[in-house]
DNA sequence: TGTCACAACGGGAAATTTCCCGCCTTCCAA
DNA sequence: TTGGAAGGCGGGAAATTTCCCGTTGTGACA
């Protein structure tokens, strides 16, 4: 019996190419594909037997990676995740590890890769590409870094409306505070992101998924 | 025989993902794929026979989806190309159907619109999507007003600077101008990209592809 | 040869951003 | 119960951005 993959990714036609690429693969087949996580997670309920290793993509609109990877794990803890990106960043990286992914993939990964990393996920239960094993030192120290400035609900919120064409003022007027207070997150937000105008803070953002564009 | 077609992208996965997809049609099969325009015409430069459509990929790194449909089209005419692309981003879909692709598609498309369009592409010439074919009156509208302000290299450099934490007059030192000048950029960007503050512009330049992350 | 568009430049002023200072309350933990 | 960290607030000032008002030189074109 071939070993059962899940394929989750918010791009239909990347997910239905990628459920075919699997399939060519000798030992492989993939079990169930889903748009989301929460779509997984229904289509998992109504199974007998659940993949032994999920491909999750990290980006996503209505579940994301992060999410789903917590909510299947949750359910499934025998289940092998592997995280599945566009970008080589730090921070996705860090809190899919975090969250119990076995393994973290770009996608402009070779075809063959993806093979040897599913093999060996499914064999030895882990799997270090090359880029993200180099840097493991330094993306630990950053871990520890973001965990001591966590980026609250409100900086958020503010960092969303900072992306646009709005003052200060207006945000503060729309978020129903006080300059002052606007003030203390832009200030508390500039030292987190290092970074030093609001445009720095607008792309350190976009950079690290606090915000989408 | 089967329609043969090209592929180019510059996802290694999704590229051969796609190909695996495509061979799985029953009228057609992959016979050359590229990870950019340059690789591309190479191959082909050694093919027999040229495939009948290609589908190209609008956002690569080394010779994107416009400057590859150009550079096909010249020499190829009869090919027909399709741009494939992740946004719906109405200066892209302008762009690529001036260069003379036959049809604009989405990379969310389901696998089965794909087979559809690829058919019609091949039998009539052409395809809309519903999503691009909707707003034909807006984009051409658009597409004058975008050829009426078109935006200078020196513009493009501006913007690329100003996503910085760098202030004007950092930039205008850098471009080794006045900062009246700089000014004038600012404020012709301004009104070209329809915003009203430095962050808008940055982020309409994203959103435009004038600039990258 | 005029004039017309256009890139580059400049002065100045109002609005906004950035960065100081400090105050009060709340809530949690030592 | 006594800090002490964190969220919210305020005044003020310097730096930057945004928006006016212009001038000059250059090349294209009728």
């Amino acid at each position: 019996m071939k070993i059962q993959v899940g394929v989750v990714d918010d791009m239909q036609l990347f997910l239905k190419s990628l459920c075919y690429l699997i399939d060519s693969f000798k030992n492989f087949e993939v079990s169930v594909d889903a748009l989301n996580g929460e779509q997984l997670l229904e289509k998992m309920a109504k199974m007998d037997q659940c993949p032994d290793i999920i491909l999750v993509d990290v980006n996503m609109p209505v579940m994301d990676g992060l999410q789903t990877a917590e909510n299947v794990l949750k359910k499934y803890p025998i289940i092998k995740l592997v995280a599945l990106s566009l970008q080589d960043d730090d921070t996705s990286v860090i809190n899919m590890l975090k969250a119990g992914c076995c393994a973290y993939l770009l996608k402009d990964i070779h075809p063959d890769e993806l093979q040897r990393a599913l093999g060996e996920v499914y064999n030895k239960g882990y799997y270090n590409a090359d880029l993200v094993n180099i840097n493991y030192r330094r993306l630990i120290t950053k871990a520890k870094l973001e965990s001591e400035n966590r980026i609250s609900d409100k900086e958020k919120i503010f960092l969303n409306l900072s992306c646009s064409d709005l003052t200060y003022k207006q945000i503060a007027i729309e978020m129903k505070l006080s300059e002052r207070t606007i003030d203390g997150f832009r200030e508390s937000l500039f030292n987190k992101l290092n970074v030093e105008s609001r445009v720095g803070m607008v792309l350190e953002g976009l950079r690290r998924n606090l915000v989408r564009l």
